[in-house]
DNA sequence: CATCAACCCTGAGAGC
DNA sequence: TGCTCTCAGGGTTGAT
């Protein structure tokens, strides 16, 4: 499942190309071909065919788990989702594969194919890329982003810590499985309040936070139910997925609870959350 | 504002 | 072997 280093490595293979396919960069669209309508959020398919022709890609870009296609006059908007996937594929004249929603042909021959197994991702064409992007958060790497003012936004807001650090709103670019990692290596509980961090605290977090997003970016991400360009970050998790495993620090082994409707992994004892806290978390469901 | 549930989907894995 | 059931998960929407 895609998050930010998932797309990141997916966003320097079309933009530089390497082992996995071609650059896009400064290939021009001669058509495009839907074969699922609902991935194409707007504009309708027919405005959203009709447009493309003759559109070039001038840069391939990133904002949040956004890929940004800049075709000069408006821009291209692609969120996997899920399991969503992008390649570059010679245009041999083959009928679209299992799972194809959209594809791009370029004049040169070659084309760009969106493939997305459970129907999540979306496209957007449009000439103004923030309404699409305008309600996100900083990215974790802007360099505004310090301890003290990571500390003043955790404190204006008081939720739990796992569904905050994944409100795109808030902060955009984590999903499920990096927010787990960080959490564990700045040691702190899901469930915590963010009001209740001190400034030392948050910024142990959004080290914590650089840290992970910058080695799942350095293994080209993670490679869960889908083969993402051969990153291997899963291999190197600390907690996700490692329910009833021994912690990499501690080796108390990790639990599993369920937290902002989604599966979360943290070590009770790296992790510490008062008991009674937790007792009221588990009795209020 | 915070929390929660439903929804969109399919493939994988478990149970029988 | 093959069927049915459950679950995972990003983000949106609507209810409390």
């Amino acid at each position: 499942m895609p998050e930010l280093p998932e797309v990141e490595t997916i966003v320097r293979a079309l933009a530089n190309g390497g082992r996995e396919g071609p650059a896009i960069t400064g290939r021009i669209i001669q058509t495009g071909e839907i074969y699922w309508p609902r991935s194409v959020a707007a504009p309708a398919p027919e405005q959203f065919l009709a447009r493309l022709p003759g559109k070039r890609i001038a840069a391939v870009k990133r904002r949040a788990k956004f890929i940004w296609l800049d075709l000069e006059s408006e821009s291209l908007l692609i969120h996997l989702r899920m399991s969503g996937d992008l390649r570059v594929l010679p245009a041999d004249g083959a009928a679209p594969a299992v799972h194809d929603r959209l594809a791009l042909d370029f004049e040169d021959g070659q084309r760009l194919v969106f493939n997305d197994p459970r129907k999540f991702g979306r496209v957007w064409l449009t000439e103004d890329p923030s309404s699409v992007l305008g309600g996100l958060g900083p990215e974790p790497f802007d360099p505004l982003l310090t301890a003290q003012t990571f500390h003043a936004m955790l404190s204006a807001r008081s939720r739990q810590l796992k569904p905050l650090l994944m409100d795109q709103s808030f902060l955009a670019g984590l999903g499920n499985i990096y927010t787990d990692e960080a959490l564990h290596l700045a040691r702190l509980h899901p469930l915590k309040n963010s009001a209740d961090l001190s400034i030392t605290q948050a910024g142990d977090l959004l080290a914590a936070i650089r840290s992970v997003l910058e080695a799942g970016i350095q293994r080209n991400g993670a490679s869960i139910d889908w083969m993402y360009r051969g990153g291997d970050f899963q291999n190197h998790f600390r907690a996700y997925g490692r329910t009833g495993l021994p912690c990499p620090v501690c080796g108390t082994p990790i639990q599993r609870m369920v937290v902002g409707q989604r599966g979360t992994h943290y070590c009770p004892v790296c992790q510490p959350f008062s008991s009674s806290a937790l007792q009221a978390y588990a009795g209020g469901k």
